[in-house]
Formats: structure tokens, C-alpha cells, sequence
DNA sequence: TAATATATGTGACAGCTTGTCATAATGCAA
DNA sequence: TTGCATTATGACAAGCTGTCACATATATTA
């Protein structure tokens, strides 16, 4: 989390140091990334860079932060606009998600992000987002209350909400996998909605009739 | 890859090498591990090691390959042994693969391997084994060739490898996540074996019969 | 207004890192 | 022994991080 110091600065020079902060994020990743570079961008002096954040991760989780995709509201307008429907509610979400990441302007910043994410930095970057923004959504309602169980096989919350999340982080994969191979959207999209089928309808034939051998 | 310099060495410098770069990765990631302190743990001089290795990722990648669970031979006996059941065979491979990682002597190693593994560095790593390594099997047989497609949707080989590659990749996710939250052996296998039911099976309701609107 | 307290800005610095390079030591063939 | 290729070495430049004594600005009170 930065500190008040940092939240109390002049607009301007907040901006500054975002932006110099995002230059460099952009052409490195986290590890590669130094706070040297980041002071000389943005024209404020090392001492100053740490009386705003901790350290180097310190700023990247609150950039993150600030320009990830809010995908709550994203996922319940998706998941309403399909009538609770699970497989049409997420392709569409996930349509909408893949297409806003790979052709955002913060191309490099999300590019670099996926491909050097890890389980850790996934972790301890929710953990900072639990502390400063608050689960539910804006009007009160929660996904699993927007999706419809009739013809899912779950039926209590935890169950559901285990499917929900691991979706997302299969989604999130294949973002990465994107990334990595260099796909176009269209390309992304599809390679998730064939796996979104495979956990939808399962790859195993169902057996048709009961048979006893 | 390694210079033939290394290989060419005496055995018993060559493990010194091995065992005191061990002991820095299983105490530190990759990013925060340092050769300073590997030259130090194998009392070997900077110069030497830049003799042997390109950089620090050189000589992890070499680590990883030497240490990671070839896990092709398990696979392959394991769908043989159940007669190439998809469902069976990878069961019972997860299982074995799982309690392989996580009961290891060298737990630390993989622990950070896992929780800092990264896409870029997963792929480059592949790049990496291909180079060094067949991957045929030892007896010239394919993974694809032992899974039986009897009830399974998919046709082709590409088909098949997709989804086989995809489930890998799920149960690497799902060890990533034991070792986050410090699960058990046996709670890992269980959180794997639920997603490979999701997977196997489908999370959505089979409809019974034909139905038109 | 002046005096004091609080908040913010600064760059030199110690201590760490990496990769290189001139030089030294060793092995081996003739 | 001599000569050549291979291997070993640590000092070094250049870079990084996080800190700290000090300078400056802003707010508060007498």
C-alpha cells in the first residue's frame, strides 16, 4: 500500500510518477524493472520514491490495481444479460475481458504482467486488493446469486463459487498463453471457449442408457 | 545449456556445484537467489562459474531438468495400467505425480519452483528440454497411442493432445495452489481430482432427452 | 508577526549485485 | 622440455537498493 504522503501529493506529481512508473513497467517486467529508471522517468529523487512506497512491488500491486479490469461488474451484467445462463454468461464475459486486455493501450504493462505473473505475485497482489476495495458489488448482489443452477450439477454456493474461480484462472492462463504465443483475440477467444466446452459439457461421451455388463 | 567445460569436469566439483546451487534455490526464488552466494556455498571461484553457465537461469533450467519428475514414463504406464481409461489413468498418474513433488527431499526446490514459476519461464524452460531430450518414449511409444478414445469426444491426435497438454497444465496449476496454501498430499490430489471430474464429466446437467423449441 | 511543530524533499552513501577481462595455472602432445 | 589449448582466478566497473542526516516547505500557535 503507498502512503498518505503519496495519496496527498499535487495531482500532478502523482501523475508524473505514475506515468514513469508505467514506461518502465511496460518495457520490463517486475524483476527486470528498477527504481532508478522509475525516479529518472518520472523526475523525483530516489529519497522521495521511498517515503511514497515500500518498495519496487509496493508500486507495481498499486498499478495493478488501478488499471486491471473491474471484471465483477463485467461478470454479473454478462451472467444477467444471458439470464443466469452459465456457458452463454461466461463466454460473453470472457469475450468482452480477453478483447479489453489484449487491445488496451496498456498493451506492454498487461503483456508483461501475464507472462511474469506468478501463483506468489497473484496471491499477495489479491490480498492487497482485499484490504482496500470491498467484495461486493455495487448494488449488493453477489455472481453466484445471478447464475442460474438449473442446469449445473452444483448446487450449494462453494461449490459453485470453486467452478466460478477456477474458470477465472483458466481464463487468465489462456490470456497468457495468448500473450505468449502471440495470438490475436480472435484467436484467444476461441482457445478459451473450447475449454470453457470441455468443462461445460465434459470431453467424456455420456453413456446414453444404463448398462450393466 | 551448460558448456561442455561443466560437463567435462570432475565428478566431484560438479556436485559441489549442483549441491550448493541447490541450497540457494531451496532457500530463495530464482529472482532473489544470487550466484555470489552459490560461488561461495560450492567454493568455486565467479570466474569459474561464468565458465560453465551463461547466467543464473542457465544453470536453474539445467537444475529443473535434472530434477523434474520425468513424468512421460508415469504417464504412459499409468493409462496402460488402466487399460487406457482417460479418466482412470490420469488418476492414478496425479496421484503418484503429486505425492512425487510433495513428499520430496528436495520440497524447498520445487516449492519456489512452483510459487515463482512463471509462463515465460515454463516455455523457455520446454525450449530448453527439447534441445537436450527426445520426446519419444523409451519404447518408441506415444502418450496419445495408450488412451483409449472409446468414450471420449475426441477423434484426432491434435484433438487429444490438446486436451492431455490442457490437464497437465491443470494439475501443475492445482500443485501450484497446494503449495500456496500449504495443503496436504492428499488434499492436493483430492482438489485435482475434483476439477479432473469437472473436466471428465462436464459441470452442466446432460439433457435427457431431445428437445425442441 | 514570529516561533514552533509537522510534513515533505533530497542526494550522497554503504553494501550488495552482475558480467568481464587480463593474467595465472594446469593438462597434454610432440 | 617446449608449445598450445584448456581451465581457474579475483579485481574491477558499472549497476542496483534502501537509508539517513539534513534542507525545505507548510501548518499551527502565541
Amino acid at each position: 500500500m503507498p502512503t498518505q504522503t503519496f495519496f496527498n501529493l499535487p495531482e500532478e506529481k502523482k501523475k508524473r510518477l505514475v506515468a514513469g512508473a508505467m514506461k518502465e513497467f511496460s518495457a520490463k517486467p517486475l524483476n527486470e524493472a528498477s527504481i532508478s529508471n522509475i525516479v529518472k522517468n518520472s523526475k523525483i529523487s530516489r529519497g522521495s520514491f521511498y517515503q511514497y512506497f515500500e518498495d519496487k512491488k509496493d508500486l507495481y500491486f498499486f498499478l495493478i490495481g488501478k488499471f486491471r479490469y473491474n471484471y465483477r461488474n463485467l461478470m454479473l451484467k454478462s451472467f444477467q444479460e444471458k439470464d443466469g445462463d452459465f456457458h452463454e454468461g461466461y463466454k460473453l464475459f470472457s469475450e468482452k475481458y480477453i478483447k479489453y486486455i489484449m487491445e488496451s493501450e496498456k498493451f506492454g504493462f498487461f503483456e508483461n504482467m501475464y507472462l511474469h505473473m506468478n501463483y506468489q505475485i497473484n496471491q499477495e497482489a489479491r490480498v492487497d486488493f482485499k484490504e482496500t476495495k470491498s467484495h461486493k458489488l455495487p448494488n449488493g448482489k453477489r455472481i453466484v446469486d445471478v447464475v442460474s443452477r438449473d442446469n449445473l450439477k452444483m448446487t450449494s454456493d462453494t461449490e459453485l463459487i470453486d467452478v466460478l474461480r477456477y474458470i477465472l484462472s483458466m481464463l487468465n492462463d489462456t490470456i497468457m498463453e495468448g500473450f505468449w504465443k502471440e495470438l490475436s483475440v480472435k484467436e484467444t477467444q476461441d482457445l478459451f471457449l473450447k475449454r470453457l466446452e470441455w468443462i461445460t459439457y465434459g470431453i467424456a461421451i455420456p453413456a446414453e442408457k444404463e448398462e450393466k455388463e
